[in-house]
DNA sequence: CCCGTATGATTGACATGTCAATCAGGAGGC
DNA sequence: GCCTCCTGATTGACATGTCAATCATACGGG
């Protein structure tokens, strides 16, 4: 028992911190490069993109401003600057709700939705090619299991 | 050969996509909550800490600007804004360099080695929590196959 | 109806990150 | 020595992100 409470408690060995380091800097890369891609293709941040693509699938292509940040999983004070730089482009417009006179509703407008349009499957593409393609049945299954554990642990250590 | 052409170019299957969603959000949860950690144990960010570890390791604990950036994996203009902060705190300081007119050494200093230290073991020990003892030896070797492959193929189509 | 509190959303201050421009100092050819 | 080009580093403008404070409105108890 001892033992084990010495091994729960023992600092990682320098090979599980180069898993780790790995790790994340990968994460780290791929995002970069999906930025960069998503830039060049379609003038749109990351950020936008997922604005735009909770808009399209919302009903009307409108949303409530905290139902904008849940489907996103933002705060509801990142959401507020980033829809600020987004009206400032033309790429929605912001109203009053009629139901609740203290919201906002979130309006795709016309000109963001051609830029979702135009956006949307170079990036898919480009997720295939830098994801999907890179990783066999095995890995990719790997590495769906590898997330969900890692997932799991998150939650249950941010909890209690 | 039409087939696989075909193959190759198709969009990620919903399956696909969630996997990838899986990937990078955890990816981006682990860092968050790394970053809280630190910032609570020791009021470093993670910028602060990787460059806090570089100095730490460096012979004499000071090192050239440009190979600070090199060890961080940074842009130097992130860097240099980012001396820029650490040292109004503090955590380091500049000099000119003896043998480069134009280059600068930057330097550990006292308070900054002090917060390293005390940040440290709490990090590593973090890392062990969240990451390490989240997998199994099976998936941990998993993890650092994916990893290994998502690399590979990021390297691959960064180039050409 | 009125008060206290909870909720929806925005704002301001600041940390972090990228990009392009700048600036000073080396290094080589003549 | 001088001119040109390269290199090390900083700077400014701006996008993005977090946190705490604010503000207006809704809502429930008395």
């Amino acid at each position: 028992m001892v033992q084990n409470t010495a091994r729960r408690r023992a600092l990682p060995t320098v090979d599980e911190l180069r898993v780790w380091r790995d790790f994340i800097e990968t994460a780290e890369a791929l995002r970069t490069e999906l930025a960069a891609r998503l830039q060049s293709d379609s003038s749109l941040s990351p950020g936008d993109y997922s604005v735009l693509l909770a808009l399209s699938e919302a009903h009307g292509a409108r949303l409530r401003s905290s139902e904008l940040a849940t489907a996103c999983g933002w705060e509801r004070s990142r959401l507020s600057h980033h829809l600020g730089r987004m009206e400032r482009r033309g790429l929605i417009r912001r109203e009053d709700c009629a139901t609740d006179n203290r919201g906002a509703e979130v309006i795709l407008a016309a000109e963001g939705a051609t830029a979702f349009r135009r956006a949307s499957v170079p990036h898919l593409r480009a997720v295939r090619e830098l994801f999907v393609d890179a990783l066999n049945p095995k890995q990719l299954a790997a590495a769906a299991d590898v997330v969900t554990a890692l997932r799991t642990q998150l939650e249950a250590l941010r909890e209690p």
